[in-house]
DNA sequence: GCCGTTTTCGGCCCGACTGTTTTCAGTCG
């Protein structure tokens, strides 16, 4: 039976094929705000469509209540089947494609009955494309470059977060001194902390946009000057990544800076919220609307500040202000989806206590010389205490992981004798971990007798990941039901462009977590990040408690602490809900697997 | 298609930039 992200993706393709119809674009957005809704939803989607409750989320009436009904029942709906059978396949795919949108497909496939990538590339190749009315030269070209571009995403490979990151301290320090900018600050979903992100988004203020754009555009690993304007330059990088760079007067700059930061459905909400309370909102600030004059459209100057003439300027300092200004509380930009951030920032709910990179008091589950790590326990251990850490776990691979170098119980023996050596050097407090595999059967890969002798168990599923649901659902289970306190490490498996997550009914597994003692891992690994935000809000939604970790096989990996806060925070995880947040002792205490 | 102490009809967020248009449509975020 499909679960809500699988009838929330058919929502989308319905929305996407009707755009691509010509369909009103409200209706394209109500399928969109639908697919959101559900994706939101805290209950059981079978329960919630039995209970007749889906029209109670907000976005979803009678019409898309029976459409989801139906494509939780059967995997499909009359609507989507019609849309189905009157485009071809790869209308989808062609949605994909940058500078091409539902309205110049719908124009190729009357004019020239393109409908594959593979047409669309011929029939720009051969010339075809410009003779279209309304398509030119440049555009052909545009269309090419865009079919590369979607070609070398192959499997739709976005910039890891943590490398955007990087790209983007560097191009702070860069533009920071430049004497027109007066502020630059990074936006977008790299400042939400999305798991990767499709370009940078920079801020500047400045008095001098002129003079700051021709610097930025001087980055010496620019590739390319894609567009450049008043207010706006972007910028291909050598590495292909994008980057945007908007420039505003310091006034200006807290609103286009939020603005910039995104997401969109979180400020689509914000708007209309303005608009109730007789304001309009865009990055150009918040303007008072000047009920006489309503009626008079706004009239947009090329470049410029839009013509806001029936309206005044609230003058906003800070994002702060903005949210105090419609009555809301600040908002952290981590939280800024859509998923029900708007609802507690207006009713006082939203955690004011998200954890912080600085609440974190411990480094978990670090790999050494012992397996696969690239350090000794000495060095890791060392390095931990460096970056300020009270205590830190080696949780070495267990024996099945045999390609990372597992231990048997004699190794393991020695090591533990060594951490007991590296412990009268250093001042850091160490556990002696491990990371056991989860077997196909279930069970975890080490004797009860030898758990019951470790300070902390991190268990991870490293082989069969291509188990049906079921069989992966009863194998989780069994291994989060063992009578001992776990930690579920990088829960789904995933490889950021690389690897899907397994099949397997989450909601299950957490269960089966809170049911018996244990914690759920957000692994800090570039790649991983995992579990994701939706999973962490299920599992704190049933009491289980978080470890943000860094999955590290060298003393340079402790630093992923930082991605595991930034996705913990996505999961609205609280500092409380942290056990590595806690002191040594108490941490200690907590993940004892056995009492 | 959704939604409603101004409304069950008529709204629905807003602007920058490009290319093709000669006043604007399409795409993007």
């Amino acid at each position: 039976m499909p679960d809500k992200f699988t009838v929330a993706r058919a929502l989308r393709e319905i929305g996407a094929l009707l755009e691509v119809e010509g369909e009103n674009p409200f209706k394209v957005r109500a399928y969109e705000n639908g697919a959101r809704a559900l994706e939101g939803l805290a209950d059981d989607l079978g329960a919630t469509i039995a209970a007749g409750k889906l029209t109670e989320l907000n976005g979803i009436g009678e019409a898309l209540a029976k459409k989801i009904a139906d494509l939780h029942a059967t995997g499909s709906t009359p609507l989507l089947e019609r849309l189905r059978a009157s485009h071809p396949p790869g209308i989808l795919k062609l949605l994909q494609i940058p500078e091409l949108g539902p309205k110049k497909i719908a124009a190729l496939h009357a004019a020239l009955g393109i409908a594959t990538v593979a047409d669309l590339e011929t029939a720009c190749l051969g010339g075809r494309v410009r003779g279209v009315k309304g398509f030119g030269g440049k555009t052909e070209q545009k269309i090419l470059e865009g079919i590369r571009r979607f070609r070398s995403r192959a499997i739709d490979r976005r910039t890891l977060l943590a490398d955007a990151l990087a790209v983007a301290d560097d191009l702070l320090a860069y533009l920071r001194p430049f004497p027109a900018a007066e502020r630059v600050e990074l936006a977008g979903s790299a400042r939400r902390g999305r798991e990767t992100v499709n370009d940078l988004d920079l801020v500047a203020a400045s008095r001098d946009p002129a003079a700051l754009a021709a610097h930025f555009a001087a980055y010496p690993s620019a590739d390319e000057v894609l567009a450049r304007g008043p207010t706006k330059t972007t910028l291909r990088l050598a590495t292909g990544l994008q980057v945007d760079l908007r420039m505003v007067p310091p006034e200006d700059f807290a609103t286009l800076h939020h603005h910039l930061t995104g997401s969109k459905a979180h400020h689509v909400r914000l708007r209309g919220i303005a608009r109730e309370l007789g304001y309009t909102l865009s990055e150009w600030g918040l303007h008072r609307l000047d009920p006489a004059r309503e009626a008079t459209p706004d009239v947009p100057l090329t470049g410029g500040e839009p013509a806001l003439d029936h309206a005044r300027k609230v003058p906003i300092e800070s994002e702060e202000a903005l949210y105090a200004a419609l009555g809301l509380r600040f908002v952290p930009p981590e939280l800024r989806e859509d998923q029900g951030e708007i609802e507690a920032a207006r009713d006082g709910s939203l955690p004011g206590d998200l954890v912080r990179p600085e609440d974190i008091r411990g480094f978990v589950h670090c790999h050494t010389v012992w397996s696969d790590g690239r350090a000794t326990v000495e060095e890791m251990a060392r390095a931990a205490e460096a970056r300020g850490a009270e205590f830190v776990t080696i949780t070495d691979h267990s024996r099945a992981a045999g390609y990372a170098g597992g231990l048997d119980l004699d190794r393991l023996r020695r090591q533990w004798e060594e951490i007991d050596r590296v412990q009268e050097k250093v001042k850091i407090r160490l556990l002696k971990g491990t990371e056991a595999d989860i077997l196909e059967d279930g069970a975890l890969d080490w004797p009860d007798e030898v758990i019951e002798r470790l300070d902390v168990v991190v268990a991870s599923v490293h082989s069969r990941f291509r188990m049906d649901e079921d069989q992966m659902t009863r194998r989780l289970v069994r291994a989060m039901s063992v009578p001992f306190f776990k930690i579920w490490g990088h829960g789904l498996g995933r490889l950021l462009n690389e690897r899907e997550p397994y099949a397997c009914r989450v909601e299950e597994v957490l269960d089966a977590l809170a049911a018996s003692r244990g914690a759920a891992e957000v692994n800090g690994d570039p790649q991983r990040l995992d579990l994701e935000p939706r999973w962490i809000r299920a599992a704190r939604s049933r009491g289980v408690p978080l470890v943000l970790s860094v999955d590290a096989h060298s003393t340079g990996a402790l630093g992923y602490l930082r991605f595991a806060v930034a996705t913990a925070r996505r999961g609205w995880a609280r500092r409380g809900e942290v056990l590595n947040a806690h002191p040594a002792e108490v941490f200690a205490q907590a993940v004892r697997p056995a009492g």
